[in-house]
DNA sequence: CTAAAATCGTTCGGGGACGAACTATCTGAC
DNA sequence: GTCAGATAGTTCGTCCCCGAACGATTTTAG
């Protein structure tokens, strides 16, 4: 994650690599610090606030998706969460196990099923999430909050351009 | 990864949920976007660039990593990369199935494993690349050119704050 | 010189991640 | 009313992904 090398090292190396092709490079830089970012963001999360509770980032991220929509489709849970079905169905069955969700089929819809959190889970949650919150201000810490609304703006241009 | 709700109709149902505390809003949508757009464009990348080459995401950054700076200790590919050496033990014996890469001991330390390209990998790479970064600029497009500098400066506070 | 500590890469176990194939249900055209 | 097509969720196979435990090597203390 760290990267030791300076931007400008790697990109005269990717230049040498590929010379007399025309490169953006800052697009790259854009690509590429966003996964770095992404990524030491959901491991900091992990370590701090889920391992202790034994949660994984995406079975924390179905169980606010739900705490918030309940009682919500499974459909619904993915395309929120960014994550195929057959990753909900997995997670689901785990989060069953645990006794923190509980699914049911639909009355109007045979297809459907409705997803709430059990008990248990709210419970989790109302004492998770404020937690969790706090490491998302550590997280931005370092960006002026003067810019902070332009910083969601622009990732969600990113979105916007890559989900047509 | 879609997100059918607006953001504010997110908010004060979280704030609902929470009623009484105090919660960063701004700092929430930053880390739920910044998921949002990572993992768009990386389902993207791996649409459009990697699939027809039968690559995945992680593999592909290992390639990249390792064509940039071959020869290269694979402490520093996963620390460029981003994962764990866990994980990177296990992408590297794939790609040297598929004769991409070669591994081979470190003469001055016993303990290091040096990776390099095979042939077959450097061509894979420079005619793969200028496709990934011409899809890297499809990605940005939606953000003015003048504010891409700081998007990625951002992106780097974040990594900053998370990394200590 | 040697024993303890640190470092490196691999292995292992368990969960996550996805596309493709499958079953069940619903919708729509006729 | 019926049946072809669309839609929903699960299962399956394969790979990614990590922490923890491990064996091998190097470094450090004394």
């Amino acid at each position: 994650m760290a990267g030791e090398h300076t931007l400008t090292e790697t990109e005269s190396m990717v230049a040498q690599k590929l010379d007399g092709l025309v490169l953006d490079f800052e697009a790259m830089a854009i690509a590429s610090n966003l996964f770095r970012a992404a990524n030491a963001v959901r491991n900091h999360m992990e370590r701090t606030v889920l391992a202790p509770h034994d949660l994984t980032w995406t079975a924390f991220v179905v169980l606010w998706v739900t705490w918030i929509w309940e009682p919500i489709e499974t459909r619904n849970i993915a395309a929120e969460g960014g994550f195929s079905k057959a990753t909900l169905s997995g997670v689901l069955t785990t989060l069953e196990t645990r006794e923190l969700v509980s699914r049911s089929k639909s009355k109007t819809d045979g297809r459907l099923v409705m997803v709430k959190l059990t008990p248990a889970g709210r419970r989790l949650m109302k004492k998770l999430f404020p937690k969790f919150n706090q490491e998302e201000r550590f997280v931005v810490a370092n960006i002026k909050p003067s810019e902070r609304g332009e910083a969601a703006d622009m990732l969600r241009a990113i979105c916007l351009a890559v989900t047509y």
